[in-house]
DNA sequence: CAAGAGATCATCT
DNA sequence: GATGATCTCTTGA
């Protein structure tokens, strides 16, 4: 049911398609919130300029050179936490970055934590989803085979899913039209169509 | 509803 | 010293 390391271990393309219709499970002291993954991208390797680790090994990147399994949290916009799946061996760099969930459990807590009613605007981007699961750049480096932050396989099929180049990395220049973004079919929780 | 501005800070040059 | 893997609010039809 809980994820294993050789899951994450698999090429960060399959990873990001297989983990669309997974579930989020976060435990905290507030409780705990689960979330069903409708949108991800994949950020692959030290080719791909719209990795950050394509700009070398830095205290910021090491994470995504270690083994696949791990949690690789950083700040963008100085406001917003965004959540990556660090995927693939040791020493290639790359990772799955989780970009909106449907909310299943603690669907109260997220509530208070994003302030407001409407389940569509609870995690329906990556950086609301960190608000709403509460994850900041304290989770960087947790191990998603422990008990604080994991992924679950309900065996629960998806049934269509669609690609689109990643938001946000027009800066990538070639790499920008990569059709990384996976996303579940006319699902309502998803980002942005 | 669509478009645009502003917020704010860790990270790398 | 510049720059984001974003969000929210305001503005104007």
């Amino acid at each position: 049911m809980k994820l294993p390391r050789s899951f994450y271990e698999q090429s960060t393309l399959d990873v990001a398609r297989q983990l669309l219709g997974k579930y989020l499970v976060r435990k905290h002291h507030d409780g705990t919130t689960v979330g069903r993954i409708v949108e991800t991208e994949a950020y692959v390797g030290p080719e791909d300029r719209a990795c950050h680790a394509s700009r070398g090994r830095t205290a910021r990147t090491k994470i995504m050179f270690g083994p696949g399994g791990y949690a690789y949290v950083y700040l963008v916009y100085g406001f917003h936490n965004m959540l990556n799946i660090v995927t693939e061996a040791v020493d290639f760099p790359a990772a799955v970055l989780i970009r909106a969930v449907e909310p299943v459990g603690g669907v109260e807590i997220m509530k208070v934590r994003r302030q407001t009613e409407h389940l569509r605007n609870l995690a329906s981007g990556p950086g609301k989803l960190c608000q709403a699961f509460a994850i900041d750049r304290k989770l960087n480096g947790d191990d998603l085979c422990g008990k604080v932050l994991y992924l679950e396989d309900r065996g629960e099929p998806v049934s269509q899913v669609v690609t689109t180049p990643r938001i946000g990395v027009d800066y990538a220049g070639p790499w920008k039209d990569k059709p990384w973004r996976f996303l579940i079919k006319d699902n309502e929780f998803v980002s942005k169509p």
